[in-house]
DNA sequence: CAATTTTCATAACGTAAAGGCATATAAGCT
DNA sequence: AGCTTATATGCCTTTACGTTATGAAAATTG
């Protein structure tokens, strides 16, 4: 004797507002129609629901100990329902989003716990990779979204990119270098420090070489490589050692006194930095409010550069 | 956004299954109705519950809190299914008996109480009234069954009587009376002793004077009246008062050694125990099982009375 | 106690969807 | 690559839900 869930809820409603037409009401659907499925219930398993002809809708023993089981069944549902429409508005849900190491670390990070802070049920699930790892990962939909540096006329087919911030690099030291702090700087005064080089196989290698290429160093001395942005602060801290980090790496990094750049205009790649998404795998709710809160969060990170830059605290 | 239910229900047994297949299966569905099911729900909340082409059905985030509240769905319906089936098989319910004073509390609340055991969740209403009563509250469906002496002439229009036990009335005694454990007895011994009289409404009450100018006495000492078993029981054990009882109450308090009958053949009413219901009413499946059970319980009372009364240990 | 109101039951009709079978399609295994 | 197995789809039938209109019975009110 199997029941419908759905008539354990009605029998719920009913009991519980005390009426067949309240009940009714209380399920948003009309009377007879409620009236009608206890009708029909009542044939199904041969027994009584309600006493019959009685005004007050007076409910069977068997009534009663169902609508316990009915309120069971109408709370999973409420909660089911709010779950739904938690994901639906985006409140819920995974966001698997993939970036280049040093962005990750020093950038996105800190804009991924603003985001769980607000939205503390939405799971993310990051991962690092660069540029051609992260299309491939983005059309066989294994990622959501990507933010790294982007050359926009490179972007693959079936790809889009927005671009957050200019791809700008600087040539950082620790705060506590002999050349950090003085307003300018001649390419030959860095010419004897030893380099820290990012992993061989990150792109931002490939803008350690040009860069020194195009302030004349062919030659460099590299005292460590293939760290993340940890390792690499910290070996920069205790050393004078010099890197190529992205502008807005080192920008966050300056409240805690970890990073500071040289005022020596380099020449940097025709890249920005920005998120990149498959317009063919319809992203989920949750996808769209991280995509929308990284673009409001570079928003306000552009205009916070915006206004240093102003202040002139911040040399190039 | 309202979710069905059966969704939820469909939802945890694909999941705890492992496989639509399987979760279909369980269900007692067809695989592609639940399918398509899953399919519907998918667009209607627009969002996926099982991760799309990959062979171990690989469910979403959304979908395992939603198979958690479905699990929940799914044990209240599986709670409710037994109940309805308990009732249906009639191992649960109410059955509203009525019956004569002495009947019920002599000779039914004992098969009541084992009816009970057997049968713990069918609720018993009991209440008391005489015959009129009883047939009226039967015709207002206020009564499921009732059992009491009755005249099978005198039955009712739209009620119907099946005969349980003769309706025979003997002179009951206490055990210690003085009288009691003679063989035989002339009518003069009996005349001097007090007499207990039922209440004056009751049946046995007429039985009383009918039986006492039947043997001669149209002149009796009431020495008390109005009283129920119990209190009757107890006044007769403390004096020689005499009174008259149906006999099976008699018989069955006789294990207590709470009452003797005295060996008088009286002549007795033209009447029978039995049940009495009313055949419009569509009995629910525990009366049902009531009354076969009353019926089985007379049956074996009979037999015991009739070895009693074979073994000479009972007289007449 | 008759009139009115309220509440439930029924009727008729249209529609959504669940159910089944047959079958196509795709994923994973050998 | 081919086979097996599991899932998706197409097509059709049936059930039951939804609606509005209306009838009937119980409770309330004057």
């Amino acid at each position: 004797m199997k029941i419908d869930s759905r008539h354990l809820e009605i029998i719920s409603a009913i009991v519980d507002q005390g009426g067949l037409t309240e009940g009714a009401e209380a399920l948003g659907k009309s009377q007879p129609s409620v009236s009608r499925t206890v009708a029909m219930l009542e044939a199904r398993i041969g027994a009584r629901l309600f006493e019959k002809n009685r005004r007050p809708l007076q409910p069977t023993d068997l009534c009663l100990a169902l609508a316990v089981e009915g309120r069971k069944v109408l709370a999973a549902n409420q909660t089911a329902s709010s779950l739904v429409r938690r994901y639906i508005d985006g409140k819920s849900g995974v966001v698997r989003v993939g970036g280049t190491p040093f962005f990750m670390d020093g950038v996105i990070s800190n804009m991924i716990a603003e985001f769980q802070r607000a939205f503390p049920d939405i799971r993310i699930e990051q991962s690092y990779a660069y540029a051609a790892d992260l299309s491939r990962q983005l059309e066989s939909k294994a990622l959501d979204v990507a933010i790294c540096p982007m050359d926009p006329n490179a972007l693959p087919e079936n790809l889009k990119f927005s671009a957050l911030l200019d791809g700008r690099n600087v040539i950082a030291c620790s705060p506590t270098h002999p050349l950090a702090g003085k307003p300018s700087l001649r390419l030959s005064e860095i010419a004897n420090y030893p380099w820290i080089a990012p992993p061989v196989d990150s792109p931002l290698y490939q803008d350690l070489r040009s860069v020194l290429a195009g302030i004349g160093m062919t030659d460099f001395k590299v005292s460590f490589s293939g760290g993340s942005l940890a390792s690499i602060t910290n070996i920069l801290a205790r050393s004078d050692a010099l890197t190529v980090l992205p502008y807005s790496v080192v920008f966050m990094l300056r409240r805690q006194q970890a990073l500071a750049a040289l005022p020596i205009r380099i020449n940097h790649p025709q890249r920005s930095l920005g998120q990149m998404w498959s317009p063919l795998q319809n992203a989920r709710p949750s996808v769209k409010r991280f995509r929308r809160f990284i673009d409001t969060e570079f928003s306000n990170l552009r205009t916070t550069i915006m206004k240093h830059e102003q202040n002139a605290l911040w040399r190039r």
